[in-house]
DNA sequence: GTTGGCACTCCCTGTTGAAGAGTGCCAATT
DNA sequence: AATTGGCACTCTTCAACAGGGAGTGCCAAC
């Protein structure tokens, strides 16, 4: 990922990173003249010129017309995280003061809830937090309750303490003790496995059922199946969208409108995160570089989040490319340390 | 609701109603010309300005500025929908089409979801239904399961083959055993009654159950007490809001985040929300009708949903004064009776 | 009561012109 | 060889302005 530069000199690096930063902070073009101001050093307007059309070169900034400022392209934006940034830890009081939103007691939703809010609060940006995998999650109890004929409810209590709930239809009519059977059955077996597991040994129980095992028992595999199968689709929890309308790159109806809906539809975004969670640590999409059309002008910085020492999500945020890399990276990284801190208090 | 106009002739009405039928259509003042062309009577220009000026004498309409043509105000449009409006029932294939979309099987909470999408994609506006008001949710099951020391998950089922959890925590440890006779007894106790007599119930045996019961009533109560306490709070499924970003008179960046912040904080929207379902039947808030700031350049058409015979929730969709209400009512009506069929079915 | 005529108002659009910001290049300077 | 000041040039932005268009209100005539 780290690129390296022979060809670009301390100076111009230096130049860049000013210009960068100016240009996050204010969102306008920044010409020679203000980046000589700006810059420290002690260079007339026309030599940062010079400086600046050598940066146009190598593709790191480009100038809207003739006689705008430069603003920086995704390349530069890329190089700028990537070897010009240091990330500085956040202050320890910020810590503390985001530790305590995560203190009360709260289940696992609320808390996935929580660190969404605070990510978009704290960054004026729009926060996304993925629910845990499943994979992750460890099967703790299943109940079947009766609604009607043929129609079960089944209840799946999981080690997060979270509860999913499904209404499944049976071929046949069943009994409360045959539900009780059954589920006294599958909790036996599979207590403490991960949902993962559960799902693959329910395939193989089911061959050795038909022959062996008495109807409660097929019906009960059968139930369980069902409950599993929809519990692969994942999700994401998404606070503060509304941030992304203060900025002038994204006030375009018609942009917002793509993006809003490609937030609803989840899908892209979704696919998104996922890549987020194989890389390890902070991850970066900047611009066109999300393969996504929707997200052109957008940039994502993203983080895992670990329960019981294993990746289960990823959170982060959304916003325009001109958004305060330095600033939000240490934010999305305490939030995810604090998240996966929290969570794991629940087991 | 129903206001008579002695002073406002045959003739006017007809105008008025061409004027706003227009307006919704196209979007844009409409002048005499216009509505001498559109009308369908054989009058000059000049004529229809006599008229119009009268209405806009009444309130019904007013001029943006001396040159533009005439948009309804907030009493036309009330005038029009009251008195004006000749709602024809929806035709029958649409109707069929609308009820195949809740003939599949699925929760309940599926089927609000669907009920709001069915909305939002039929009106392109934003559509919007409660959950089905507790007061007339019954109580089916309780179940309490050990987290870990002094946590306890409890696990509600409702007639609506809904499940609720929280987490809970309690004064002292329970075991297994104690927990489970505390969920027999309230299972025993309030099974089929609804949550409302459970919670005033409940008020009274706990302090019956301080003199006479045992130490796993008194917690049983308490715990019930706890999961019921919020459960109070409504709630609300919105989709299609990025509908609302097509409407010119909307495109307002500062007025759509405002709109969008309020869909989020859900509180006065629910507070609008709950007032419709005292009205009987199709209600409408035209403009600041709503009496809220951040709606005042929308109009909010909603209808109570029934099961079993009883109003449970609201269903409606949001969109800008200018809607096509002779269009939408009928919807949002079928879509209200469609519904409560669909949940009736799940008892 | 209805109509045509007419003056008037206001928005919208396109033009123009000047100011401002910034560039690129070149020749002079260090 | 790098740096600098100077200068012509480009492009945006803003305000002022003018003309066309749409629509009104009023009045006098039908």
């Amino acid at each position: 990922m780290k690129q390296t530069a022979p060809d670009i000199s301390e100076r111009a690096q230096h130049m860049l990173r000013v210009l960068i930063d100016r240009f996050i902070r204010e969102g306008q073009p920044v010409g020679s003249r203000t980046l000589a101001r700006e810059a420290g050093l002690e260079l007339s307007p026309a030599t940062i010129r010079n400086v600046m059309s050598d940066l146009e070169e190598l593709g790191f900034i480009r100038a809207p017309h003739t006689s705008a400022g430069r603003v920086p392209t995704v390349q530069g934006y890329r190089f700028f995280v990537d070897t010009l940034l240091k990330v500085q830890p956040l202050d320890v009081s910020s810590v503390e003061r985001m530790r305590l939103e995560f203190e009360i007691e709260r289940s696992p939703k609320d808390l996935i809830e929580s660190a969404s809010e605070l990510l978009s609060g704290i960054t004026h940006l729009a926060g996304v937090v993925t629910l845990p995998k499943h994979e992750h999650v460890l099967f703790q109890r299943v109940e079947f309750l009766p609604l009607s004929e043929k129609r079960v409810l089944a209840i799946l209590v999981t080690s997060e303490g979270e509860v999913q709930n499904r209404m499944i239809t049976t071929d046949r009519q069943c009994s409360t003790s045959e539900l009780q059977q059954a589920s006294n059955y599958l909790n036996e077996l599979f207590a403490g496995k991960d949902l993962a597991a559960v799902r693959s040994t329910l395939l193989d129980e089911m061959q050795e059922a038909r022959s062996t095992m008495n109807r409660i028992m097929v019906t009960a595999i059968q139930m369980a199946d069902q409950v599993l199968e929809e519990e692969q689709s994942e999700d994401y929890i998404m606070a503060g969208q509304t941030n992304l309308m203060e900025f002038r790159e994204l006030c375009d109806i018609e942009k917002l409108r793509n993006l809003f809906d490609a937030f609803n539809q989840k899908r892209e975004i979704l696919h998104l995160l996922d890549q987020c969670v194989h890389g390890d640590g902070i991850q970066i999409f900047i611009g066109d570089e999300s393969g996504y059309q929707t997200l052109d002008e957008c940039s994502m910085v993203t983080a895992p989040y670990q329960v019981g020492g294993e990746v289960v999500g990823v959170l982060g945020v959304i916003g325009p490319t001109r958004m305060a890399y330095e600033r939000v990276i240490p934010i999305v990284d305490a939030t995810a340390r604090l998240l996966g801190a929290a969570l794991n208090q629940k087991d």
